[in-house]
DNA sequence: CTTAACTGATACTATATTGATATCAATTAA
DNA sequence: TTAATTGATATCAATATAGTATCAGTTAAG
């Protein structure tokens, strides 16, 4: 079970790469090449962000993505619902579609209790958390801490 | 985000069946009807479920399946990991083949955390309880508790 | 001792998701 | 004017998920 896809992987890195940047435009080539992330992959997802008003775009020469929204209010659980869909833990067991009588479901309460904590987790990690803790690690040592 | 795919959730209830008839055999066909599973699916669950030593078979008429293992020892954990693989937030990002400089990963402390958070939540949830839950529930209202 | 109800094993199909690549138009700084 | 960029899509391959089908072997019961 693999709980962040590439996608997801990938949208942190570039978030990370970007509120590093904060104020200036970095191309998605630059991104793509500095954290080992294939191209045109990579500006689709951007394209995602920008759409969810995470960042902004300039086009033309000298363009690029910067940063929009406060890194700390970027969860990793708000990645996840834009690439992976909104973490649920069962998508058909417990809802409406067929589970009949919901209301009297006795697994439906673990799996809301279990899908609220997994949700709350992934919450208290924003891109401005992992990256002070990045910028902590290079701190200590300048060459050893990178995001991949 | 899907938790639990159709696999593990018809394991879970195939197994909370078998639970309920413990030291009887049930055979694969009364399971699939009662609890709304797609026959020929079923069957390879169970089987793999033999392969990890949580029930036993017996063949021929009157044959079927039967409990083995201590329903409060089967974990959801358990199950997730048969059917979907190890709870593993990253497959790449964070492990060896990708992350040239692992112990310096400044994200992957979050990740291990999250990862050790998800596993011990779907760890409190046991066949067993899951069973007693729906026991308790239909000595309130018999007829209104099931588990589909 | 035959038959029907079973499991064991495996092959197959369809669909969705994930990961990745390619193309071309539009924009813009130099 | 041109080269570097984003915007928008189309396409493709690999894998995972969900489900179906088939046939051989086992066994209780008539």
């Amino acid at each position: 079970m693999k709980v962040l896809t590439k996608n997801t992987d990938y949208a942190i890195r570039a978030l990370l790469a970007l509120a590093a940047k904060k104020g200036s435009y970095m191309s998605a080539k630059s991104i793509a090449i500095e954290h080992d992330i294939p191209y045109q992959f990579l500006r689709r997802l951007l394209q995602e962000m920008i759409r969810h008003n995470l960042i902004v775009s300039k086009e033309g020469v000298r363009g690029g993505f910067m940063m929009q929204k406060d890194p700390d209010e970027i969860t990793v659980t708000q990645l996840i619902e834009i690439f992976q869909g909104k973490v649920q833990v069962s998508e058909c067991m417990f809802r409406k579609q067929i589970c009949g009588n919901r209301a009297n479901c006795v697994l439906r309460h673990e799996i809301m209790r279990i899908e609220s904590v997994v949700q709350s987790e992934f919450e208290k990690v924003t891109i401005g958390k992992l990256l002070r803790d990045l910028e902590a690690a290079n701190q200590v040592n300048p060459t050893a801490a990178t995001i991949s």
